[in-house]
DNA sequence: ACGTGTTGAGTTACCCGTAACGTTACGTTA
DNA sequence: TAACGTAACGTTACGGGTAACTCAACACGT
């Protein structure tokens, strides 16, 4: 008898047919009145839901996925970091998009390790997940094959891309990166410098570094640039690359960040060692956080709709599952925060 | 028989039945060289792998965790928020941790919301997770008796709890406002002030709050409090919080914030209205992020060891997955930090 | 040539739900 | 009262793996 509940199931959990023996009814009885699908009466309804309550069944979601062939609702996230405020909001902004939709963030942080991305694409889409949505367009080969094969949305983050694997949500790093530079320039500084974390990767970052390059040199400008080798971008990075950088060249006049924390860090010790922003030395960040609103100075930088992302990838992902057409690829763009930490020249002390 | 592969399944994904197929052996065989179990030639390993190749083929874990009656390897960790740069930690340290022994973490933000979280654990635990990460020690009656009857491993976290459901790992948040209470009115301040966000439940803050406000009690000072109603703990809130309790209460001769980046806008308030840290107003925070340490002034705040908070209570789930013993209540404690926006008289101007 | 142990591989029975279909009980209508 | 419709509920067959068991083939010592 296939509604056998006599032998405990393994995990000693409550199942469907325990309830219906409970309650007297067929597996499949008690499993529409859960479902609330119809086929009963008021009578049989209450004495399966008594049952329910009393030996405090929970579904098995695992099951229904396993019997309905459906997806589950899992939505896996890959994210670099949590220590980067943006990817946190990022991450938040999908997950309270998602959560509305009775998906459920699986999260993985890949420490800016392509490798570390493919294991764990390989990981998540054994468990069958709804949607994937991944930071970044840089992927191994087996990755975009194992992404490609799993016939499911996907939307990669961050990084605008116009041809995507399948969908996409970002900005052009290079553009926001030139933008900058040409604002600098513009402000007729000539020496410039650049400090932030390991670039080993083709990541956004460095897609940032390279037009900021581009724009110094089409502007026939000098720049120098401090690396600071796998440390990770934040506030105490910033202070000491910028010591490390003034060291090696005093004579720089402004300097662009990887991102605003680093800026701020940058900007305390620019003051410690007495150097006055903006007239000695031009700061500016990337990513416009909400602390660089509350400085002292405002914070020259790029303004970035974080949340925004997170929003609309979740968006693109559950309007693919509801099988609604989909716009591939969005640019959020940015914007530049002219700030009071970089200043024209006539207007320096 | 039960291994044809020959209608393709439901999501036309590989199967292993089709795998074992191709390969000219029995699902069974398959699967034991998958799981590299032993029980098959060389010869019989190569023939299935060079299958898997060729198909693509990606395990199902679901299948696997329905048919093995185990636990899938989920952890389900909810979070208040992640705009709160702390919690982003402590999901950072659960995930490193986890993540590193082949679990995947199901992230859920409640929203500081008891009926949000309850909401969630339903659903999280109808994917049959292997453990639970909850932030926080108040939960709905519903929420305690499904927890309760789950059977598998659950930490508290953040509020150090001697009686805990389960496990637990965090601090007393209630000493440690006590803490910084007794501290300031060792500075020989009396007239105080606190600036938080709306704490309609019974949380880590409030707790902080009580712990202060007896501490002023204990020393006969005055304490005047500035609740934000719905807003969010950061810079901005700070900054008005601060802004709001000063035009009602000229004569506050000490702050203390819900956390440090509300400190951090009131220090930036105090400033721009030209009041002098710490000789005329003492500033005090919570949390010690990163960013206090970067300021002109060291922060005055409470250290608080997240990374290891999210490590520590992944470690108590692994552990007990595993069946080790583990200590079932663990408190990380705080530490003091006196910094310099709080001074004694002596020393004040 | 024979029994025995070892090893490789197949069989069967589940796991827990759901879809599709079959059956029963009862009420309606001619 | 036979014939039929329909609501309510039961039965069966998966789905993709795994555990436990069975069986066949082969090497080996005697």
């Amino acid at each position: 008898m296939s509604d056998d509940p006599d032998k405990s199931n393994r995990n000693n959990k409550i199942s469907l047919a325990e309830v219906a023996k409970a309650a007297g009814v067929s597996k499949m009885t008690a499993s529409r009145v859960l479902r609330d699908e119809g086929g009963f009466s008021e009578k049989t309804r209450a004495k399966v839901m008594v049952e329910v309550d009393r030996l405090g069944y929970l579904p098995n979601r695992l099951a229904t996925v396993f019997a309905g062939g459906k997806k589950s609702t899992f939505v896996g996230v890959s994210i670099p970091e949590l220590g980067n405020e943006i990817f946190a909001q990022v991450l938040e902004g999908i997950d309270r998009k998602l959560g509305a939709f009775g998906h459920q963030t699986v999260l993985g942080l890949t420490e800016h390790e392509i490798d570390h991305e493919e294991k764990w694409i390989e990981t998540v889409l054994s468990w069958q997940p709804a949607g994937l949505i991944v930071t970044g367009r840089s992927h191994s080969p087996k990755a975009i094959q194992m992404l490609r094969g799993a016939g499911i949305p996907l939307v990669e983050i961050w990084d605008f891309n116009s041809s995507p694997l399948d969908m996409c949500v970002g900005l052009n790093h290079f553009d926001s990166g030139y933008s900058m530079g040409r604002y600098l320039a513009g402000m007729e500084y000539r020496k410039f410098g650049y400090v932030g974390t390991s670039h080993d990767v083709a990541n956004a970052a460095t897609a940032r570094l390279n037009g900021f390059s581009k724009a110094i040199e089409d502007a026939n400008g000098r720049l120098e640039k401090q690396l600071l080798l796998k440390d990770t971008p934040g506030f105490y990075t910033g202070f000491y690359g910028t010591e490390q950088l003034l060291a090696a060249h005093r004579d720089i006049e402004a300097i662009f960040y990887q991102n605003d924390n680093m800026a701020i860090g940058g900007l305390q010790y620019t003051q410690k060692i007495g150097l006055r922003v903006p007239d000695d030395i031009g700061i500016a960040g990337w990513g416009d956080l909400p602390i660089s609103a509350i400085q002292p100075y405002r914070l020259t930088s790029i303004a970035v709709p974080h949340l925004k992302i997170g929003q609309i990838a979740a968006e693109m992902v559950l309007a693919q599952i509801n099988g609604e057409p989909v716009k591939s690829a969005k640019d959020v763009g940015f914007r530049l925060i002219p700030g009071s930490t970089v200043l024209k020249p006539t207007a320096r002390a």
